[in-house]
DNA sequence: CCTCAGAATGTTAGCAACTAACATTAGGAG
DNA sequence: CTCCTAATGTTAGTTGCTAACATTCTGAGG
């Protein structure tokens, strides 16, 4: 049930665990010192977020993505309909995606223990566009390379985007602009092919 | 060092381990099982293996990978590099590796939870060939999305080879086969564009 | 066969992420 | 204002993992 105070609540956790991990690293800062700083026990700690990274990585958009990649034509290859799903929604997700989305992502690209973290989260992601495919018609192991594929190249724009030291494409590339950038790569007019290789 | 008695140990641990495994799933079993099933104490277990999950995911290959990819044409885009140095090397690999690989890989498959493991591991190998490929004068952004779009493609696939619940190609397909075809939908012919797609 | 350095293992103690079961407080709709 | 219910607290435990130091064992050279 989603009450006031329950919201209020876990606004306070994320507040204040931000300010840990960015004050004094995300290993450095233990569920107990997050749980004082916010006034709470380490055990209400835990009922608003079901591990100490889920702070870090949460994202709501997996039912969006499903149904953007259905809603592609459905002649198309799985790899296809993946990434023009993506497409088709990215600027939408992207001016929507507040300050601390942004912080949230850069605590991640920062810490590379986190890495595993964010592919347990994208791992849903993943099993719902794989699920939508399968729906659809496409044998499950395409679906699922495909898939595995488009989310391995945006979650690599995603860090890139919110990595104070990653390199970008140039200063202050947008989260739009990444995106497309890398599912570009993903396409033969960048792939190379078009200009002749043959194994 | 490595002595022939470190070897018997990490070989012993290794057997029990997989046995406990499959028999009453990952984490039903204990670091503390595992070693006495082993004959040693739990401090010994983590002497050969750094984590619980370690048993299941090490992989030796990724010096090996990045010097296939680097030995692929410099003018190449990223993305055929590595899906070419994966392609030169898979036969090899896969003539190489023998039962127990596969009932590791099983293992993984079957436990959801193991993912997150498997992607941690992957990130090695990422690190590895990223870094030959910037070595290379790749901008680093792109070499980034391609190896996480072709690494993402072959998981899927390595996973597919060796849960016996998946549906793979058809009856036994090999783990070669199943790579190939990956790689294969990353290329143009099967990506749909040749035969006509414009956003 | 014996010796003995160094590797392998054991012991103990402890931290931190989680979980279960049950008791208590507090907020908001009527 | 009351009262039901959600939110929180308490306590105690399990498990993965680490540190520091003591002990045993192995195997190569004498």
């Amino acid at each position: 049930m989603v009450t006031p105070k329950s919201l209020r609540t876990r606004a306070r956790i994320l507040d204040v665990a931000l300010d840990l991990f960015e004050h004094q690293g995300y290993d450095m800062t233990t569920v107990n010192e997050i749980a004082e700083a916010a006034g709470i026990t380490q055990m209400t700690f835990f009922r608003h977020f079901p591990t100490k990274d889920a702070v870090l990585v949460t994202d709501p958009y997996d039912p969006l993505i499903a149904e953007a990649v259905g809603a592609q034509p459905l002649d198309l290859p799985p790899l296809q309909r993946v990434r023009l799903g993506f497409l088709s929604i990215v600027s939408g997700i992207a001016s929507v995606e507040d300050a601390t989305a942004r912080r949230r992502v850069a605590i991640v690209a920062r810490h590379p223990s986190l890495r595993a973290a964010v592919n347990a989260s994208t791992q849903d992601t993943q099993d719902a566009i794989v699920e939508r495919l399968t729906a659809d018609g496409a044998p499950r192991l395409d679906a699922v390379i495909a898939t595995a594929a488009v989310l391995g190249a945006v979650t690599a724009a995603l860090l890139s985007w919110a990595d104070p030291d990653g390199i970008t494409l140039d200063e202050d590339a947008s989260l739009e602009d990444l995106v497309r950038h890398a599912l570009d790569q993903l396409t033969p007019t960048s792939t190379g092919l078009i200009t002749g290789e043959r194994p």
